[in-house]
DNA sequence: CGCCTTTGTCCTGTGAGTGGAAAAAGTGGA
DNA sequence: TCCACTTTTTCCACTCACAGGACAAAGGCG
């Protein structure tokens, strides 16, 4: 038994808990500079946190010109377990208590074959990861599942592509398997969480973060914290009709984003030109495959096929009209671009910009950033190693 | 000079005359029910505020089975001021401390005649309110403005119906006039704001209240604090596209939701079908008063005239298939209709709620309320009312 | 009229937190 | 090597907010 189960005592606690948590190692000096306390006050919570062996003592400072100061770092042997369910493959990471991603595993899968499956191949992954000496025990997990979920009870509800997991309760069974505290979130927010820790939106307290996979979602970071709507389904915009009378929709409507432009759709339609032999880079790699992907349609752009640029192109504009609707509503600092088609690059960045530039009015995005995500699949797990330490680093 | 300087000195006397507005009049027990405080130290801070006289003493509350309590209540003489500036006409009223109206004016007026007319206007209404013994002086201001605002200044920024009050330092210059604190919005927040006070959003954290008036605008509550985005101009809907290749707009682009349907736009259709012989009703309307309005449409739809149920439906779909959109991104637990059209009331909202439960996934819809405002004309200056004590009413 | 309940006031104890003094541990120049 | 100056850390006394109990005041009810 070497995992932690303290969690801080107080507010004060809890804010140097993240303090050092996203600041790295640090003198009480230095944190007396970022804190509003007293030093002493200051050296009482810290002693406690030793105390609990959250934190831990980590050498002396460099001097900063008179005696030298003791630093204290958050205890190098917590880790914690990100797990980024999506549509066709999982992703896991172990992280230190910093954050940091000690070791990455990612799997093909799918959702659709319900949750004891994913979690037996989850847990297996998890025990690889442990078996490579990379962490004796987890003292927490945030998982993501692509689909609403009841963040308080982190039960998903009503998920369009896994049926099957409605109203599973993930993290009560997780938290039963690995036996540490869990906590449960879609995956698009958890994405969004991952860029605000360690990427783009480091600085930003409103910005949307858009992610483009099998499906299309979107998180929304309002005042720093994640919103997540009434039912747990906001962002949710794969939905939202970007064509009148458009294609049919797996959920009953027409024309939805989600049936014009997404990993899926774009598979669709690379192979339906392929074969109406409209580009013979796409046909050449439909015969070599066997199928499409959306990385075939990256790798034929990136090499000048004109009907592939065609199809990111249509789909960047497609995006990039809602996306302008979306602006106009809720003029975010910035718009991170995410998720598996990132691939396809500035193509695509090009495409979005330049319907949200002209669709949207100059107030809304004079200064209005919208970026490719930094972090790529590490942002899933990132995110979600942040959201069960937001979750233990407050007060119990 | 009556008139009240003081501020609440901590969180505690904040809560307390947020209490006592949002609850009137009450015993120091009844406040010790709803406050996390001891009965030694509510008795300080009540006393406290009544020498800074914001509150007062107000005899005896009825025996609750023992000795009888005294009841405080918000200063009765406390006055606010409620202007609500929209593109045609101006609303002012005056309220007491606990946001009841105790009198209210409206005008016509035309924003584009610049800050310094239309501020004459209002003030001279506001001379008038004071001269039916209605205040002596005003203790603060909320004053509502159609077009984005950087709040903390509470300075119009690029606003596109009112040029001339770009960069027009509204809060100072009225503050200087009025003599006390003052602070502006836009106008579909101030009514957002209302409905939320004293409407029917009282007990919901996260809504819409859309504004259909001259133009379109759209008021966002997120956990119940408006949010107004990075630059001010959040719930800017009425430019989303909705309809492709659509209508020109004053904005440059096509298809905007506001050249489809609004107040100028309904008046323009309805002016157009009456000129083609479409609508007999609408015919002789625009004959008797030379020029139609949404108010005319109104009057004919309830006559039953066909041509007018066919404009107000359409216009309803339009806006319904862009909330759907709202609805299916934010996940509110409430959509509030209001705005000078809502005297086109249920067949409006059918038509709009027909399309959001059409469109929007069952989980967003599945319990959300789509409703009108209760509060009309007077939803702008209470949340006016609102702005303003919310302000004064927290620590300085 | 006596007993019970509710309300309001007074008073003391406790724990959080501040800020100054002094000790501890360095740096760097003469 | 010594001394003056910094920075860090600990220690301690003092303040202040607040809780909670005791008690008085005021009213209901049989």
């Amino acid at each position: 038994m070497r995992r932690m189960t303290a969690r801080p005592g107080n507010a004060h606690q809890a804010r140097l808990l993240k303090l050092l948590r996203d600041g790295g190692p640090n003198s009480r000096a230095q944190l007396g500079d970022q804190i509003d306390l007293s030093r002493s006050k200051l050296a009482v919570e810290v002693d406690r946190l030793l105390e609990t062996g959250l934190v831990v003592a980590d050498g002396l400072a460099a001097s900063r010109g008179g005696r030298r100061s003791h630093n204290v770092r958050l205890n190098p042997e917590l880790r914690f377990l990100g797990v980024d369910i999506g549509a066709t493959s999982v992703d896991v990471a172990v992280t230190n208590a910093e954050l940091e991603t000690l070791g990455h595993l990612n799997q093909p899968m799918d959702v659709r074959e319900g949750p004891v499956a994913v979690f037996e191949q989850v847990l297996a992954m998890a025990a690889k990861l442990k078996a490579s000496g990379l962490a004796e025990e987890f003292d927490g997990a945030g998982i993501g599942v692509p689909g609403p979920v009841r963040f308080p009870e982190g039960i998903p509800v009503a998920p369009p592509i896994m049926p099957g997991w409605d109203g599973f309760p993930v993290r009560e069974a997780l938290s039963q398997e690995l036996g540490c505290p869990v906590m449960v979130d879609n995956d698009v927010n958890l994405m969004a969480m991952g860029e605000q820790h360690a990427g783009v939106a480091r600085t930003v307290a409103d910005f949307l973060c858009v992610k483009i996979g099998t499906g299309i979602g979107c998180g929304i970071v309002v005042g720093g914290e994640v919103y997540r709507g009434t039912t747990g389904s906001a962002g949710d915009i794969g939905h939202i009709q970007a064509v009148p009378d458009g294609r049919p929709c797996a959920c009953g409507n027409r024309g939805c984003l989600e049936a014009h432009f997404s990993g899926a759709a774009l598979a669709r339609d690379a192979t339906e030109a392929a074969q109406q032999g409209l580009s013979a880079e796409l046909a050449s790699r439909l015969e070599t495959n066997g199928a499409l992907t959306a990385v075939d349609v990256a790798a034929a752009a990136a090499a000048g096929d004109a009907t592939a640029l065609d199809l990111i192109r249509e789909g960047g504009n497609r995006t990039g009209q809602v996306i302008a609707g979306l602006v106009s509503f809720f003029n975010p600092g910035l718009v991170v671009i995410g998720g598996g088609v990132t691939g396809l690059g500035h193509t695509l960045l090009a495409a979005i910009r330049t319907q949200v530039y002209r669709q949207s009015l100059p107030l809304a995005t004079g200064n209005l950033p919208i970026v490719l995500g930094e972090l790529g699949p590490a942002a899933g797990v990132t995110g979600a190693a942040r959201l069960i330490s937001d979750h233990l680093f407050s007060p119990a």
